[in-house]
DNA sequence: ATTAATTTTTAGTCTAGACTAAAAATTAAT
DNA sequence: ATTAATTTTTAGTCTAGACTAAAAATTAAT
């Protein structure tokens, strides 16, 4: 069965509300997402239900099943490795890949993206730390921090960002936070929770609790 | 102002029907290669000329305008160089990169193709021999003649083909007719027109009129 | 346990881009 | 120069996917 764009923003976003919780998500957060009103993600869900997509309740909120994991999943796979291509090969900067691989995420061709992953030398992760989907829909669970959970004094390396928004991308290259940056957490203010860090030899840097949180490490 | 994509195929072909005549084009030969019904075309025509991509006159047929013949080139210039891409990179045959290009074709954004084209090089042509427009829409004429139109005993140089369906582009293949082959016309029947042919040191093949017409050649 | 507030769904519209059937214009044939 | 055949357009529908306003269900607050 084929998947239309609008089809599959949904399932990618219904996906990434999934991820991290239990509960059943909610018709607000997907509208919230998608940048639709409640009342066309409930005609949307209810499409999806049909097609055997989500298991949809009326009020009770909303799942993929297996098929929408795998579908959304596919489409991941496709904006990660969309991602690498652009930086590795093309030459651009972290924070301005995510619009063009919204784009070229629904490319539709199997041979195609395999192809891509082959040419790439099959990168594990995306420029941003984020683990690639194989094609068999698995995903290695990275176990990685937030900043804003590291203790006071220990060290980590910075492997990911939890949001790649350009903005945030943007702050994090001018205060040279990188992949694969050494930190060390220097200080934790107890009142905002703000985080003063040591980057290799450099100077300590100063961070906001929201900066930290978006920041994805391995002790 | 934004081209949605059915807007961006009408272009694109109504473009291709406008090369090689000066008379305007019929409705029906659009509907005809876009698939469409001609009252479907009608009104696209309509759009269209509203949005001064085209000139229109009812019942009288319809040209591009300078605007749309410049968005028509940047579609062209998109597909060619991700056929380049399909090709030279990912290891595509000249017979398998249509379909993929045809979508990946409609990716907005002016940086990336720039960098694709610096990417790959600047290349001049596409695997098909067709030239890629410049991204001031310059396009190069490169003055080839049909391989029917050669005359019995000259020898040329395949450097293109007029059509690249895959069936057609197989037989070629098959053949052993491809890019840059030295060839000379040993024979023309005048019952079919069909030619016989020598490929460097290869024994002599045979093909239809059908076939020579579609092979360009530099003389 | 009601009532109020919030969330979600339903009912009814709208737009782009397709369609069919019928009408109108053009072109071809006598 | 009419008439017939062909092409094109108009008028009216349909579907996907959005919307608003109102109704219904759920959750929170007394």
């Amino acid at each position: 069965m084929t998947t239309s764009l609008a089809e599959e923003n949904y399932l990618k976003i219904i996906y990434r509300l999934c991820e991290g919780t239990k509960e059943d998500i909610s018709t607000n957060s997907i509208a919230e997402l998608t940048n639709n009103k409640a009342a066309s993600v409930t005609d949307m869900l209810q499409k999806l239900a049909e097609k055997g997509w989500v298991t949809y309740q009326k009020y009770q909120g909303v799942r993929l099943t297996k098929i929408g994991q795998n579908i959304a999943l596919s489409i991941i796979r496709k904006h990660r490795l969309w991602e690498v291509f652009l930086v590795e090969k093309l030459g651009y900067n972290w924070d301005e890949v995510h619009e063009i691989a919204e784009q070229l995420e629904h490319i539709e061709s199997e041979t195609l993206i395999n192809k891509l992953d082959s040419f790439l030398d099959f990168p594990k992760i995306d420029p941003h730390g984020d683990p690639i989907p194989s094609q068999e829909g698995e995903i290695p669970e990275l176990g990685y921090l937030h900043l804003s959970e590291v203790k006071l004094n220990e060290t980590c390396t910075l492997m990911g960002v939890a949001k790649d928004s350009a903005v945030f991308l943007q702050l994090l290259t001018k205060l040279n936070l990188s992949l694969g940056a050494k930190l060390e957490v220097l200080e934790i203010n107890t009142f905002d929770r703000s985080v003063s860090l040591k980057i290799a030899k450099q100077e300590p840097i100063f961070i906001s609790h929201e900066v930290a949180k978006n920041i994805l490490v391995k002790v």
